[in-house]
DNA sequence: CAAGTGGCTGTTAGCGGTAACATTAGCAGA
DNA sequence: TCTGCTAATGTTACCGCTAACAGCCACTTG
């Protein structure tokens, strides 16, 4: 069967079931919604209609209808990142039984694209959004602020959300981790991340990072960029980079877990003292590393709670209070001394 | 601002643009979709007013009233899974350009909840529908194939399919795999995958992995499943167990490359001589083992392909023969002797 | 026994767009 | 001048469903 229309009629609507099962449209309807009172053999007779004639109701008539849209949007830079299935999965979690249900679009951290996907998610009238980051076109910002959903922006919470954030600050965190790196003895800091101008959030992370270096009185004694490609590999030729360019660098911070992953294995196969000679750290606190040789010190980033969190303030679960800051917990793992 | 209502009136709609550009609303309906004739001044005159109101067209209502819909529907196991995100990205790179847009579900493998994300896209009228697998239940078949659009099922083609499908023989691969082995003269080969009744790909490449070694002579010496948890953790501690329990075994068949590269941290981590002492070999062709510190034999899956091909037969721009195969090729790596 | 009451079902009028057709103006050619 | 045609715009009738309200029929209640 290749032809893709194994009926040979029109498609079916309430009208086709009213007739099967001899009761009006609206009676129909309520019983499909499971709404307003009908005698329970009235309902056996149009439940039966239904199945035997395998009747897909038609959500566009019923939204337009009721003005009421069981989708929620959710814009995020891409779906690859190990970050954001996390970030699904609470949101799921918690929308699964209220009735709205998520619908995905990747931005691949384009400005341009992230304002286009908003725009097509907004034209089918959702009951709210949920965004990755704080950054966004005036355009972007104009239409949703004036959809008249709530929206929510994860992830971050270093700038002025539109409506409700939720999310944890990346400035704090990077704050952070650097402390945790002077205080363990390391004076000779490298970093290593993402070449990516729009991923705002690992900018601002190395700038609480540089921050706290400020303080103690010191400054990243070598850096190194990458884009694209599989990232353990890069995090191996980075590493090697950085180690060939800066033979005296004490300790590697990595933008996130993946390129930390793969300096690591890079260091252990090299016979590297971990953390002796050197120390390393990553970022998110991806499940993956739980597998590898040596735990890399990192720093999880909430996201199962912050999806949580998120959908709750959409489903209306939650109070709304504009800001929602999360506080990730250091792990120090195996890779600092 | 916590109020979800900047906006003092109600939503706008085609007769606001329309009055404040002094053209009926067909023509604004005209300007926006660029279609039909409009003077190149009132083109001018309607987008102005429609960029200064903010207005965002409704598609419900677009949508019913044309009976066109530009969505497909595409239905997955899991978000998660390293895999899918690949074919994702074929899938939006033909569909991007064409108007259409992918909206993704997630089943987790859970027979009942394909059945109703199905339903679900199905009741918002896509253009065509894109399905993981051949095995459905039969009120899914029954729905997808009366729905009147292309359904296209992806990954594997070892059955019927509703409509068209594209993908791999994962008993061919299972088979090939299985043949390579032998010839490169393991004989006590052990199985380590997933516990997923549903998962019925990785159980076709079992099927055919056997049905190869029993045409050798050989049968499986152990096996191990999981489920749940870490996939890189979870491969070491199942390679432990086997080793354990099965101290001659030769060969480790993982049914995916994370349990795979889980299983060869840890052989190396036991200074096992691989691919002399025992071999390893995984499947997927997942970016990820770039990195690892020896090349794990593998077999891709033809993700992207498979994403591009089914997006074309939706989009109308592949001529749709029933089954499209596609043949994964064997990468030896560096732990296959 | 009239008036209420509650359970069940039907009727009507849109929701916000678009297809199809109608209308108008402007202009060329006979 | 009139017809015929095209380009630009307007009018009308839905698309398939649901909110709101309107019946109708037992039954209770005073």
């Amino acid at each position: 069967m290749t032809k893709p229309t194994p009926d040979p009629r029109h498609t079916l609507t309430l009208r086709d079931v009213s007739e099967a099962s001899g009761v009006s449209e609206m009676t129909v309807s309520r019983v499909l919604r499971n709404r307003g009172d009908v005698s329970a053999p009235t309902r056996e007779r149009v439940l039966e209609a239904a199945r035997a004639l395998g009747y897909v109701p038609n959500k566009i008539a019923g939204a337009l209808a009721s003005q009421r849209v069981n989708l929620v949007g959710v814009v995020i830079p891409s779906l690859s990142n190990m970050v954001f299935p996390e970030v699904m999965t609470g949101i799921s979690e918690v929308l699964d039984g209220t009735g709205l249900q998520p619908v995905v679009g990747g931005t691949n951290y384009l400005s341009d694209r992230e304002e286009s996907v908003i725009y097509e998610m907004l034209s089918w009238r959702p009951s709210g959004m949920i965004i990755a980051g704080l950054e966004h076109s005036t355009a972007a910002r104009a239409m949703l602020a004036r959809a008249g959903i709530p929206i929510v922006e994860i992830m971050d919470i270093d700038g002025d959300p539109i409506n409700h954030a939720v999310g944890i600050s990346h400035r704090r965190a990077g704050r952070q981790m650097a402390e945790a790196i002077i205080a363990a003895g390391y004076r000779k800091i490298a970093f290593l991340g993402t070449q990516m101008p729009n991923d705002f959030r690992a900018k601002k992370r190395l700038e609480g990072f540089e921050e706290a270096l400020g303080k103690a009185g010191l400054t990243l004694v070598d850096r190194e960029y990458y884009s694209g490609g599989s990232a353990l590999l890069k995090g191996r030729e980075m590493t090697a980079a950085v180690l060939n360019r800066t033979p005296d660098v004490d300790f590697l911070y990595y933008s996130n877990d993946m390129i930390g992953a793969g300096g690591l294995l890079y260091c252990l196969a090299q016979g590297i003292d971990v953390p002796g000679r050197i120390g390393l750290a990553g970022f998110n606190g991806v499940e993956l590393l739980d597998g590898l040789p040596r735990k890399l010190a990192t720093m999880d980033a909430c996201r199962l709670e912050i999806g949580r969190k998120a959908a709750e303030i959409i489903a209306g679960k939650a109070t709304p209070g504009e800001k929602i800051e999360l506080f990730p917990t250091l792990q120090p793992g195996d890779t600092i001394r």
